[in-house]
DNA sequence: CCGGCCGTAGTGGTCGGACCACATTGGTGA
DNA sequence: TCACCAATGTGGTCCGACCACTACGGCCGG
């Protein structure tokens, strides 16, 4: 049987709909299986050629759907044993968000810290009212190891642990999700290996104990309010950097 | 020539870092290569032949590489061109967002709106503030045709553009993207499907009125509080379906 | 009877080559 | 001069083979 055969309509009639590539037809289909309910998250399922046949698609065109659904955190693929569909919990699906803060520059940054900025202050006023005594030990642990360490590769990563536990202290998984890849490490890196040269570290020791000292007052509105300012003061910077430095050209590539 | 040779090394002797799958690296590869300036956007990428021979994988491997970075919107694929990569906008890289929307369910379908809802009252109260004349001119040419009909389907889509260009006014499009996907059209579909069926119309008009005057007037603060109070309101109604049939078993499929 | 070992079947991962469909280009002829 | 058309190059699809890994079940020794 060669590649022009029609494949005779299944169940739609009225639109038989050749939409685009075939893959993205299987990448389609695959989707609405799963958001009518007929794959189950954690179910497997059939095998690549199988599914192939079932569409009526070569293995390769498969394998581009599959893959592709892989990389959203959809589905996920175990050598030799099968293809499953994921949690589809919001880490899953949001680990592809940490790509577009590694891709965007200059002023999208500013946008994207906006954003973060927005997020991270509702979650740290949300945290504020719900922050468990366990997980407070866990932010005031990543606080004290912030501030007693020089090596900035430590620094960042409690910095980012720091966040991450209140976010998720705030009890809304999704948005801590969203935060995690608006926070992500090369994001981080990047902004930080300029502003921590401007002798940033006090400013953020003490805003970083602004956080804390409201959480353990439990009060939201100043959880709120030094958040905001914590990412505020990075905003600002970085706003500076890229006015700055765009009559003299290209920012540094990396 | 068989699959075994040994591809030599061509720039990074000290890491040759066998991560995962051949597809994988590729993946990787390719996003640094845009990470570092060596891709800009817009421009167009070596044949899909050539980048499988440059990175010493089959050209099979290769095009599952591309068409993961396609559907994460890094990469465009022009049949018989050749394959270019996005303006890496904000709407480029934020289409994935969507996918979230449309697979979540249950409890985290809650999670999005609260989501949505912290960045809608902020857009909203931004775009008090910062609106044209033209772009308001826009928004209530969406309100009026919204009121105008009674097709929800047009409805529908009249609610998105308002909130569209709404989102839009506020200046920050990174924050716009994230919203149309937060608002894609089959979340919407599948939220409004039961919510109208309560008599919410006339509510929704309200709210969307109380916000035009809010932006008429310039009121960034009752604008904030205008949207948030109209995003809330399909939050809670939202969160007591869930709540509701939760003990009854299983919510519908699709 | 039990438990570890090993072979086998099944699955995803990779490869190479063939051909089709479409876009672009440049020449040809009206 | 310009519309048309053929050639070329590119992504899109398919096929068949084989490799790498997992999972399972029978075999063998204890």
């Amino acid at each position: 049987m060669d590649q022009f055969v029609d494949q005779s309509e299944q169940s739609a009639p009225p639109a038989p709909a050749q939409k685009g590539t075939v893959t993205q037809r299987a990448i389609d289909e695959i989707k609405a299986m799963i958001g009518e309910g007929l794959l189950e998250p954690g179910q497997r399922l059939p095998t690549e050629r199988d599914l192939a046949t079932q569409l009526g698609i070569s293995r390769s065109s498969m394998r581009e759907a599959i893959r592709a659904l892989t990389v959203l955190g959809v589905l996920e693929a175990r050598h030799g044993s099968g293809i499953y569909v994921t949690q589809l919990e919001a880490g899953d699906l949001l680990e592809t968000f940490g790509v577009v803060a590694d891709l965007s520059r200059g002023p999208r940054l500013v946008e994207l810290l906006e954003v973060r900025r927005v997020l991270e202050s509702t979650a740290t006023g949300l945290a504020a009212a719900r922050i468990t005594p366990d997980q407070l030990a866990d932010v005031e642990t990543h606080l004290a190891a912030m501030n007693a360490t020089d090596d900035p590769e430590e620094i960042l990563s409690h910095d980012l642990a720091f966040h991450r536990t209140i976010a998720l202290a705030a009890g809304n998984d999704t948005m801590a999700a969203i935060l995690e890849g608006l926070s992500s490490r090369t994001f981080r890196a990047r902004v930080w290996r300029g502003y921590q040269e401007e002798g940033a570290f006090e400013r953020t020791r003490r805003e970083h104990a602004r956080i804390h000292r409201a959480l353990v007052a439990r009060d939201p509105e100043a959880a709120r309010a030094a958040a905001a300012a914590h990412v505020g003061e990075v905003e600002d910077w970085l706003r500076g950097q890229w006015e700055e430095q765009r009559p003299s050209g290209e920012q540094p590539a990396g």
